[in-house]
DNA sequence: GAACTAGGCTTTTTT
DNA sequence: AGCCTAGTTC
């Protein structure tokens, strides 16, 4: 490969400026295989965008020759951007995205020999578990014996280690019965023509093992691999890149191109889904690394902060060994507080947060506060509430997995793939149409007996159940016609509309949001159209989530492949049977040339949907306080970092205290949330918190001992010490617990330092808050009253409470016995008509 | 088929 | 406590 101007020699190069050495060497590194040990804040992500862009000007690859996995979108997105900033080559035609997006785009080109359906579906979770229930019941096994999500979990990690159904050892009959449903689930996948995430991996690694052809092909093609988080990598993808890296089929590496690892042991925190954190060393082993490359120069965190990061990760015995170090001055020491009360440890976040942005000038956004588990957000957010500072919640529910959004979804697959049975069973009584579970289960079998699927079996059903299952699959068929030839945007609107999705909420009296989420699907598809460059404009090609060509133009091949910027085209399609095929007046096309099957904009848009759930939250952007889990924080920095909930059981967490393995990763998970403070970082505990609707008395976390003296300031008194906080611990009873948290939102409790104005309006405001909260804790004692017997403590006018309903209010009293029924307004609620010998209720004084 | 209630479950999470 | 599922009743 020439051609580029010449190639700079390394210093004077202006992209190799301001890097440190460690990270130059890793940025110009040439001898072959080679580790990045990456410490948090060590400028990562710029070595990995930097090295792109050296190898490129340098000329020793073009760009079709780089492949650049990740983990996430967004890490793949930012690595785009910030190499498009970098280099003035055209992003297109190198392939950097998720191990998952790039498999995808494998398996879309190579279809055929894959023996895949071109227009395959992409199962998320919530679809792979409802698929497992469908075989299950299909089985006839028993959900208690195999529970759909235990078998869930065993498929995938079958998948996470390269293991098909035949490769499973058998041991007794549960194993054995595993196993055959692991074979029966994959069968069942093929005959609808869906894959789950795991798949998209395995048979990629599967294309590349058994055809030489392909295999050579991208091992040829790729000069240069280059991996983020490496420590998360599982089984599969490690064998993947082995494949993709050079080795020939079974045999030994050939070391066709140079593979540049970054990752960070110590931020390993996935282990619970299958990251192997071994393939560090695997890989130092088995890739002939012969020197690792360590970046331990901190660029975010003062220096307090790194010596805490330092000294509790020590405590972890399986280490490759790193230490972090900045320039940067001490800082402040971090500051912990012990709160009687999770709610109290709220309301002194929110006071903390408030003087960091009001006295200190912190910007909102530059604050986080972060968790060990999403259930602790609720207290947090209703004190953010309550205090009027916006804020911003990462993870929940995102877009593309919302239900209503589901349910479009499932009626575009069916336009898109008719043999979709779980997309099928999704929609085909929603909205209602008068289609049972009986019906349904009569179709089942009329399609089991055929090896059909539901909708070809809907044709060959008796009576008035095969009449509206015909309707259903009538109207299925009509949306299909005449979606015929449209841009998508209209598709996705005519579906909604005569699926009868749109009318279904506009009638229900919740379902704005989801009337506007269904609007918003329709700009989605809009949005998805502009920026892959369908349609508008007929020679654009089309591109995938990362906005990368999905195969390349037949026009471009006529092109020099080594003009310096110029749109790299290796011409995987070219060479093994994708061509891009394009029709006057119609969109762009991805064309099987083997099957002449094609890939719609439709197509596309739903494995973007499937790849990538998108945001969760709809206010992206705004100012405001972060909220997320730990695990939610990796890859982020913010200048205030507030940890909450460090307690024994909840950090680390229970289910991981067992074993040391899970200890380790709870620290590091430890680790990844204190590295996430450039500036401020608090940390804080709750004698008492509500967990799982109970009460919960848990010492201080262990990690806060492992934090060196010198580094930390206790606001309050350390557990042991003699104290104010005496009063509140395991013996106190509801009573003098309410009192204690009172107690710790007077202003005089407070040691640390000053602030006072964050103070003011604290008081009233908690205490009103806390009343409330008191009532709705202490109200609910089902126990008192149940069953007929006494029934009818109950009378008209009466104020009673309902655990789901809350109070309300008892407006008539009607029947008898055990027939006896209450009327009651619930307010909010509405109201309702209740069994007495049923419903929970509790008279209100 | 829809509405409602009872009962079980509950770490973290991306693709 | 809150969410989801299964079961019951109208």
């Amino acid at each position: 490969m020439t051609g580029f101007p010449a190639a700079r020699t390394n210093a004077d190069s202006p992209l190799l400026q301001g890097l440190n050495p460690e990270q130059r060497a890793a940025v110009t590194f040439t001898g072959g295989n080679v580790l990045v040990l990456a410490g948090a804040g060590s400028g990562k992500t710029r070595v990995l965008t930097t090295r792109i862009a050296w190898l490129l000007q340098t000329g020793q690859v073009s760009s079709g020759g780089i492949l650049a996995v990740t983990f996430t979108n967004k890490a793949a997105r930012e690595m785009v951007t910030r190499l498009a900033a970098m280099v003035p080559v055209s992003v297109r035609g190198m392939w950097i995205g998720t191990f998952h997006g790039l498999c995808n785009r494998m398996l879309r080109a190579h279809a055929a020999s894959v023996g895949l359906p071109r227009q395959f579906q992409i199962l998320d979770m919530q679809d792979q578990l409802s698929a497992l229930k469908r075989l299950l019941k299909a089985h006839n096994v028993d959900t208690e014996l195999v529970p759909p999500k235990k078998l869930q979990s065993f498929i995938n990690s079958c998948k996470e280690e390269g293991l098909r159904a035949g490769d499973v050892p058998v041991r007794d009959a549960e194993s054995r019965q595993r196993v055959e449903l692991y074979q029966l689930y994959e069968q069942q996948c093929m005959r609808e023509g869906v894959v789950d995430f795991g798949e998209l991996m395995l048979r990629s690694y599967e294309l590349l093992r058994d055809n030489a052809a392909v295999r050579q092909h991208y091992q040829q093609r790729f000069r240069h691999v280059l991996v983020d988080e490496f420590q998360d990598t599982n089984r599969l993808q490690y064998l993947w890149l082995r494949l993709i890296a050079g080795e020939a089929g079974n045999g030994r590496l050939q070391g066709t191109s140079s593979v540049m690892a970054v990752g960070d042991d110590d931020q390993s925190i996935y282990a619970f889904r299958g990251a192997r954190v071994g393939n560090m060393a695997d890989f130092v082993r088995e890739f002939g690394v012969a020197q690792p490359i360590k970046l331990e120069q901190n660029y975010r965190s003062y220096s307090h902060i790194l010596d805490a990061a330092n000294a509790l990760i020590a405590h972890n015995s399986q280490r490759l060994g790193k230490t972090l170090r900045t320039e940067q001055g001490a800082g402040e020491p971090l500051r912990i507080y012990e709160a009687p009360s999770d709610f109290a440890e709220a309301g002194w976040i929110v006071d903390e947060v408030r003087q960091l942005m009001q006295v200190d000038g912190f910007a909102r956004q530059e604050i986080a506060i972060l968790y060990r588990s999403n259930a602790q957000s609720r207290v947090l957010e209703s004190a953010l509430i309550s205090a009027k500072v916006p804020y911003r919640i990462y993870g929940g529910l995102r877009f593309f997995e919302r239900a209503e959004i589901k349910h479009a979804l499932a009626y575009l697959r069916l336009l898109e793939n008719p043999q979709d049975d779980t997309s099928f069973l999704r929609v085909v009584n929603f909205p209602a149409r008068g289609i049972g579970q009986r019906s349904i289960e009569t179709l089942q079998d009329e399609a089991g007996r055929g090896g059909q699927s539901l909708h070809a079996a809907s044709a060959s059903l008796a009576g008035r159940a095969g009449d509206k299952l015909r309707g259903f699959v009538d109207l299925l068929d009509a949306m299909r016609r005449e979606a015929q030839g449209k841009p998508l945007r209209e598709i996705v609107s005519l579906v909604l509309e005569e699926s009868g999705l749109l009318d279904h909420y506009r009638g229900e009296k919740d379902g704005v949001d989801r009337v506007e989420n269904l609007e918003e699907l329709v700009n989605a598809a809009e949005a998805f159209i502009a920026q892959e460059g369908y349609g508008a404009d007929a020679t654009a090609l089309p591109l995938d989530e990362h906005g990368v060509p999905l195969v390349q133009s037949p026009a471009s091949q006529g092109v020099d492949l080594d003009a310096p910027f110029i749109e790299e085209s290796a011409g995987d399609a070219a060479a093994l049977g994708a061509v891009l095929g394009e029709r006057p007046g119609e969109p762009a096309f991805l064309v099987d040339a083997e099957t002449g099957e094609t890939l719609s904009p439709l197509g596309a848009f739903l494995t973007h949907a499937s790849l990538e759930a998108g945001d969760n939250q709809a206010q992206a952007g705004q100012e405001a306080i972060q909220l997320m889990t730990v695990h939610a924080s990796k890859g982020l920095e913010f200048d205030a970092v507030f940890i909450a909930g460090l307690e024994e059981g909840l950090f680390p967490h229970y289910n991981s205290m067992s074993d040391r393995d899970g200890l380790e990763e709870e620290r590091r998970l430890m680790y990844v949330a204190i590295t996430r403070a450039r500036k401020r970082l608090y940390l804080s505990h709750a004698q008492e918190r509500m967990l799982n609707g109970q009460s919960q008395y848990n010492p201080p976390s262990r990690f806060l001992e492992e934090l060196p003296e010198e580094s930390v300031r206790w606001l309050t008194p350390r557990r042991g010490a003699k104290g104010a906080d005496g009063d509140a611990g395991l013996g106190a009873g509801p009573s003098s617990f309410w009192s204690s948290a009172d107690g710790s939102s007077s202003p005089g409790r407070r040691s640390g330092a000053g602030g006072s104005s964050s103070w003011q309006g604290h008081q009233p405001r908690q205490s009103a808050d806390e009343r409330a909260w008191r009532e709705a804790a202490s109200a609910p004692v089902p126990a008192r009253r149940q069953g007929a017997g006494d029934a009818h403590g109950i009378r008209a006018g009466q104020k009673v409470f309902h655990p789901k309903f809350g109070e309300g209010q008892v407006l008539a009293l009607e029947g008898a016995g055990d027939d006896a029924k209450a009327k009651v307004n619930f307010g909010r609620h509405g109201t309702k008509l209740l069994l007495l010998t049923v419903a929970k209720l509790t008279v209100v004084d």
